[in-house]
DNA sequence: AATTCATAAAAGTAATACTATTATATTTGC
DNA sequence: GCAAATATAATAGTATTACTTTTATGAATT
């Protein structure tokens, strides 16, 4: 993408983590291999000792960065919401037609995320896929309210909101706008899921992609 | 419901156990008290030892019925589909009307579960409240297309398929109708979710029902 | 040169997720 | 009615996880 993000740095709420992850050179490599390793080996096996082993440091020193690993998942997803909403704002922002400002919003909500080399230390490709395939496991949790309260799901909700807007736009008297925009993110992650792991639950693929499927979705039910 | 299903089995692919959990008295009370226990302390925090204090019984005893707690998940999370599909069925099996069929159709999946006393062991709004909170862990694995090559998600598959015919009955020129089926699962159980953990991200409530909502989406959309 | 700060190393703890072995109680088949 | 088979319970043990604590070391700052 632009090289203005790379100046630019996403905010995460500060109580996520124990020390910024961005402020030294083993926090930046905690992230990069962490979205290598659970990539690699799926959240559940993932485990601060192996991250320590492969990066050279001590599980310890990971500790004080990250209270344990599902504050690290929750840095991770905020993060990935933070970079889309950038692009999303960046990308709608001289827009004034509504109806092609959502269009342009949805296209890029649910589009299959290709290589971006903004941030060198991040890996953008694997971070979506692990927003597809383990972010759930950030809400879905007996402590969900308590770290909601806390604002740990904030650029999330954002993004929905944005969506909501821009959905309020298009058509006022639609009832139902916060539920579309979180149909659109969910929805477009769980068939990105589907397309790869579940083909028959799914008419997504490489030419009927989940952004046309979502693009045909909204419109046809706030387009009348 | 009715009293025809106290005499049905929900037949659930056998390799998801070690030894059927209906065949005996400790294996029914397994399947009681997980159910309590993962509403009441989460997923993450139960576990078999617990389990066996709970019950009266030994943590070994247990895992002579399922291998681990992650198939015990699947295990109810099948049952689950299998119980709503029985509902289904039967609600729309004598529908004639493509529409009306579908509509029932969505209201019987995508309902708030009520108080059902079919099935004396096993508390179906507790199990529903599960399937909202748990059931995504179930698949989002590492080990997901294995377990799906060995059936495991089969009734669920069967679900989704259902729908699919009875969208394409209403529209057959409709091109996502499995899209549109997976969509209509799994968004009912988000929209659940989100009416009791983040309000604001959905117009979901007593009032306006996730029902409402998606019975909304789906006839926009392929009705036209 | 002294202090502080970040990281590393090592050791320890409680709990988890099992497995294995043996004992006991119950059921069933002849 | 008895032996054999089966189910369950009890006990103990293992490797790993998810941490915490303490101490050491080196690097940067004052």
């Amino acid at each position: 993408m632009e090289r203005l993000l790379q100046t630019i740095k996403i905010a995460i709420n500060e109580k996520i983590y124990l020390k910024d992850p961005e402020s030294s050179d083993l926090g930046k490599r905690i992230i990069e291999h962490s979205i290598l390793m659970i990539d690699d080996m799926g959240f559940e096996s993932f485990t601060f000792k192996k991250l320590g082993i492969k990066i050279g440091s001590n599980e310890s020193s990971i500790y004080r960065y990250f209270e344990n690993k599902h504050k690290l998942l929750v840095y991770l997803t905020s993060w990935y919401w933070g970079w889309l909403e950038y692009q999303l704002v960046f990308a709608t922002n001289s827009i004034s037609d509504p109806k092609e400002k959502l269009t342009q919003a949805i296209n890029i909500v649910t589009r299959t995320i290709v290589e971006d080399n903004a941030y060198s230390h991040i890996n953008e490709v694997l971070l979506n896929k692990i927003v597809i395939n383990e972010s759930s496991k950030s809400f879905l949790t007996k402590e969900v309210d308590e770290e909601n309260k806390d604002g740990y799901f904030v650029i999330y909700k954002r993004m929905v909101t944005r969506l909501e807007e821009m959905i309020n736009a298009v058509n006022a008297k639609y009832i139902y706008p916060s539920s579309l925009a979180s149909s659109i993110l969910e929805g477009s992650l769980h068939q990105h899921f589907l397309k790869d792991h579940f083909q028959t639950l799914t008419n997504c693929d490489e030419e009927n992609t989940p952004s046309k499927f979502m693009l045909d979705l909204v419109f046809k039910t706030i387009d009348q």
